[in-house]
DNA sequence: CGCAATTTTGATTTTGATCAACTTCTGTGG
DNA sequence: CCACAGAAGTTGATCAAAATCAAAATTGCG
């Protein structure tokens, strides 16, 4: 992955967290627009960090609900376990992007969140956050849409499940990461992928042979150049085009 | 349907809003534990009620967010629209239920909701509740747990759709809707189907065929006895080992 | 370096979609 | 009230897409 725009983040001392307002996702994580003193509200609001190895658990299903996450660093996936072993990733979830909402209704978790890569989390106490943003209108109009946010992604989900196509899902799936990508100031067209393609398949609704065939078909037809899990997208408008000729095409 | 519990409802004056402090939806609507005053507030909070007769929308795809709406009286389907015809239903709303949370985050309605049956929803100004609940902490939570129960129901049919067979999707949507109608104190094990089999395909990701194959299947196993629109559910237990053991046999 | 995990590819089977015919229901106008 | 047309639902036959089974190749972690 290239990486285009960079700032330096001082971590020389781990314990001691970075302010909100130093913080370089501060544009995808806060809402745009706080004053100095709501700025320094939000900086006393937020828990501290918290760094999640490759493999280990953010947050377990059935544990107590008490903060939402902003993901500082890494990449983590949320998923769903049946008591057999059938599991559904909910989503993955990139640096800037906020965790762990579903817990609010029930005050308990109900999926696992597992960092794919040595990841950090900005921890912030629900409750706390909650009293705030009643004194803080643009806080709480950010948390709501936030919240909205999620819903409408998962709608998008919903879409992609009840009505595409093998391939139309795993070209939805990487237009999306590049898309996210390009977001944050990494390179749109070329990207790791973090997850394997067991956990692709579970994100999708699919098999990982599924997945892996239609990776190869979308190369043979020069659309991607896929080498592990590097992935190239070389042909961004065709790709497009084939999922709005596909919705256009029933 | 066979109605168990019934509350008598003021309707005389149509123009004349009934009063959350009043409504027999309070329960499923409002937070439990809100103080007199507290109540007070969220009357006036209401903006009146609108009727909506069947087969109309109560709000399009595009249209500006300004509002969420309770069904107060009858049942809707929300769906997306693809540019050709293909759609997905994203769910159905019955009395009690909160609909149109996921215009917030755009500003913009990113669904259509269309009423099933002649229905009556309360219109709840998103900006004064947005305020209001900034000075009414148990209101907030409310809504935030509202929110939030939005993206777990949603995250369950990611479930739902990505890993469950036909079958499987069928008995989960008819436990589903058994279970709400007992919420609301109908019979659990008998209701009429507001929908069409093309309206519980297009929310399964099925096909309408195999929706009604699906039913056959069902009452030749006498689990369910189908007519029509009117479903009983005979075996509540068994269907819900059906997806128990579903997912402990994969 | 070596072994377990991951990925690719092929053959076969299964599930649900598609195509088609027919039945039943609903609502409307004569 | 009945006849009729269109919508909705059922059922069967066939087809296509993705799952499953299987084997081999590759990778990357300890």
């Amino acid at each position: 992955m290239v990486k285009i725009a960079e700032r330096a983040v001082t971590l020389s001392d781990p314990g001691h967290r970075t302010a909100c307002s130093q913080c370089n996702l501060q544009e995808l994580c806060l809402p745009v627009g706080l004053s100095e003193t709501e700025l320094a509200v939000v900086d006393q609001l937020v828990g501290g960090r918290r760094k999640v190895a490759r493999g280990q658990a953010l947050f377990h299903s059935g544990e107590p609900f008490t903060a939402i996450y902003a993901v500082k660093l890494g990449f983590f996936k949320t998923e769903v376990l049946a008591a057999d072993g059938r599991h559904q990733v909910t989503g993955f979830h990139m640096a800037g992007e906020v965790l762990g909402m579903d817990g609010i209704s029930t005050e308990t978790h109900n999926c696992d969140a597992i960092a794919l890569e040595d990841s950090e989390v900005c921890l912030i106490p629900f409750s706390e956050l909650e009293q705030i943003s009643g004194q803080v209108p643009t806080l709480q109009r950010h948390l709501h849409r936030v919240m909205s946010r999620e819903i409408v992604r998962d709608q998008g989900m919903m879409i992609m499940m009840g009505a595409m196509s093998a391939e139309e899902r795993v070209v939805s799936f990487l237009l999306n990461l590049s898309q996210r990508y390009a977001a944050r100031g990494y390179a749109a067209a070329e990207f790791h992928l973090r997850m394997t393609r067991e956990e692709i398949g579970a994100y999708l609704g699919l098999k990982l042979e599924t997945v892996s065939r239609a990776f190869s078909r979308l190369q043979e037809e020069g659309l991607i150049a896929v080498e592990k899990k590097h992935i190239r997208l070389l042909d961004v408008s065709r790709l497009r085009q084939l999922l709005a000729q596909a919705s256009a095409c029933s």
